[in-house]
DNA sequence: CCCCAGGGTGGAA
DNA sequence: TTCCACCATGGG
């Protein structure tokens, strides 16, 4: 299946850490799992190509195709500090995750690098489809990884994280209306509920929000964040992480969390700071 | 040996 | 409120 998108951009997308069960395959397309089924997307010129049975309506909504990006792009634009991102980082997109998986990797990321938090994505992913005998590889349902154990979990190289994951991993399978009470509220309501899950503080929750549930207002701060911000709108200065978020979401507001993403790819690929 | 990675927790100040 | 030791693991 093939879309026509004159403004998307595949590789920024995938790269810029907001999903950790693809892999990129040397001839530069992405391959994984959406929905349960194998995915494999890759793009030429304004075509994005779709291996898989997917409409191409649901291809749109989980890249955001149909967003209107003009007012981020005015907004980084018009920061001469911002951008020269747009040079390379032009049709980047917020991934519109499913909000399991969006919770569970980013309980994973806590302190830890993108390389070894795929590595443990596609280490669970493994362990639970052997276990279920099914032939894709998608990652564990919570209701799997509560009826696991933390001993299995840091086998898998969880770590500290092991606990924090199955707890919340119980906590879901036995509530799963809590996941809709989030999406269906709003930003700072639905902030103080994902804060409420072990092993999820201030920057996982906007993660969570941002990446799982489209709150386009959340604007993680991570390290990477922080360095650039100081950097670029504090002289440098040793701002904490509170000061930053509060600074973004005023000065950003709805899409604080789009410009976000683009300050992140760009720190990490050395376009800025 | 050190520091770092898309940090969070619990307890002290 | 803010500060800080500690938490697993792997890479540099």
């Amino acid at each position: 299946m093939i879309i026509s998108c004159d403004d998307f951009n595949l590789e920024a997308t995938m790269d810029s850490g907001q999903v950790f069960g693809f892999s990129k395959t040397d001839a530069g397309s992405y391959e994984g799992v959406l929905d349960g089924r194998a995915v494999r997307f890759s793009k030429k010129g304004d075509t994005l190509s779709v291996g898989g049975a997917f409409t191409s309506n649901r291809i749109r909504d989980y890249f955001d195709l149909d967003h209107d990006l003009t007012t981020v792009y005015e907004t980084l634009s018009a920061e001469e500090k911002l951008a020269p991102v747009l040079g390379s980082l032009k049709g980047l997109r917020l991934i519109r995750q499913n909000s399991w998986e969006a919770l569970a990797g980013f309980i994973l990321s806590s302190n830890n690098n993108v390389k070894r938090i795929q590595r443990i994505w596609r280490d669970l992913s493994v362990y639970f489809s052997g276990r279920r005998g099914s032939a894709v590889i998608s990652f564990p349902s919570a209701g799997e990884i509560a009826s696991s154990h933390e001993r299995i979990l840091r086998g898998l190289g969880l770590g500290y994280r092991a606990p924090f994951l199955l707890r919340t991993a119980h906590f879901v399978s036995r509530n799963p209306e809590s996941l809709e009470v989030i999406r269906a509220t709003d930003y700072e309501d639905a902030l103080r509920r994902v804060l409420a899950f072990p092993g999820i503080g201030p920057k996982v929750a906007d993660c969570v929000l941002l990446y799982g549930f489209q709150k386009y207002e959340a604007f993680p701060v991570d390290v990477w964040i922080l360095r650039v911000m100081r950097s670029l709108y504090f002289r440098g200065r040793r701002v904490s992480e509170r000061t930053v978020h509060a600074y973004a979401r005023r000065r950003w507001g709805g899409h604080a969390g789009y410009v976000q993403q683009y300050l992140f790819h760009g720190a990490r690929t050395k376009i800025l700071v």
